[in-house]
DNA sequence: TAGATTGTTAATCGATTAACAATC
DNA sequence: TAGATTGTTAATCGATTAACAATC
């Protein structure tokens, strides 16, 4: 099985179709059509098709695309073989909350270890996973073959930890902290940037008042 | 003072160029290189250079841009002339990390609001916040005119959530419920997909990890 | 002045959209 | 068959990149 080259616009989206067609599939039925996958992740049809005949899964004109099948494209194309080890670094508010939520999934992407410096956390379970000291690290990344690390540390931490974890072989970060991260390339970080969002959100929002209020 | 019409994109990296400057001062001095600030948020200098022009700022050859000068354009161009009001929906982890994460911020931007259904929480403050219930949802929303909220109800809820939001006046949505919201137009979403985002880093690390192994 | 940086224009690149024959 | 949907190709659109004269 080979990975095409795919941009990460369309991984986002097929990422975005599984869980349409999962969370959704009372109102699918057993196959779906383009045009309603794409009304359910508000895009179009024509990208719906596209993104599929890009990881090769062919529908058929007459029921469009076998929903079951389908699935078991996706989980082929954006899943990897083994289940994936995850870390959090960080045990604030944000980290317990990511914590609960990838406790209730059951994919291939499992959290196994946690991360503060904050010793009245070291030692203590969140959502069923250790937390252990930063110190450990390298030993516990290592030990528990993780390659995939999540990090909502402060802002003026994040460069060192990243650092340790990429060390640590780490190849995949998902960074929560409000900093570009100066790493070596094959690492691939994805920024999620709360401040930049609402500001986004508040740009945006204004134009929007603008327009409806009008101009007299 | 008139916005111009610009991407998403843009407003988005025009954020990162302001969090550079305002975080890193010491590293710039008075005056900064196209370069000097693309390197800072990883982008490239004509990029910056670009952004800054439809801003309609203008450099000097000899000395780069004024720091200083520089970020008042930044606020003149994305601020709004008014604090706005933000209110959180759903106060568990994740809305009280945004919660204390908001009471940091000493700009434009004010968190005044938070609600819940959890009869334990609603009362309490969090980050100087009062909880309300999502009962009390239309007529504190008008009376403290908010106008931009952040969704952190589970997935289910989400979309009741947001439409309650919208009738009672809300423009701009933060949404970080695995779902995709349908709203009317001019009503600006901005999603933060966790489950996504990590999907994407598992298929990227993925790749760079066989990248690195090579085939033998 | 000389040299690096600027704003501006043209060229390139990629992604999205539209058009259409093939298919069930 | 008829009709809606599919996969595929060509056209459009927008954003990024490269090139270059203007500037301090």
């Amino acid at each position: 099985m080979k990975k095409r080259k795919i941009s990460t616009r369309s991984v986002e989206r097929l990422s975005i179709y599984r869980r349409a067609l999962m969370h959704g599939r009372h109102e699918f039925g057993s196959s779906v059509y383009s045009h309603q996958l794409a009304q359910a992740c508000q895009l179009t049809a024509a990208q719906v098709r596209r993104d599929l005949m890009a990881i090769g899964y062919s529908g058929n004109p007459n029921s469009g695309y076998d929903v079951k099948r389908l699935l078991s494209s996706l989980a082929t194309f954006l899943d990897s073989q083994e289940t994936r080890a995850v870390a959090i670094v960080g045990m604030g508010y944000l980290g317990r909350a990511i914590a609960a939520f990838l406790a209730n999934r059951s994919d291939k992407i499992r959290l196994v270890a946690a991360f503060d410096v904050d010793l009245d956390k070291i030692g203590l379970s969140f959502s069923d996973v250790r937390c252990y000291s930063v110190r450990q690290m390298p030993e516990v990344l290592a030990e528990k073959r993780i390659d995939i690390a999540i990090v909502t540390v402060p802002a003026d931490h994040a460069q060192h930890v990243a650092e340790q974890l990429v060390a640590a072989g780490v190849t995949g970060i998902l960074n929560f902290a409000p900093v570009v991260l100066r790493l070596p390339p094959r690492t691939y970080v994805e920024n999620i940037d709360m401040s930049v969002s609402l500001e986004k959100v508040a740009f945006f929002a204004c134009a929007s008042q603008r327009r409806k209020a009008g101009s007299p």
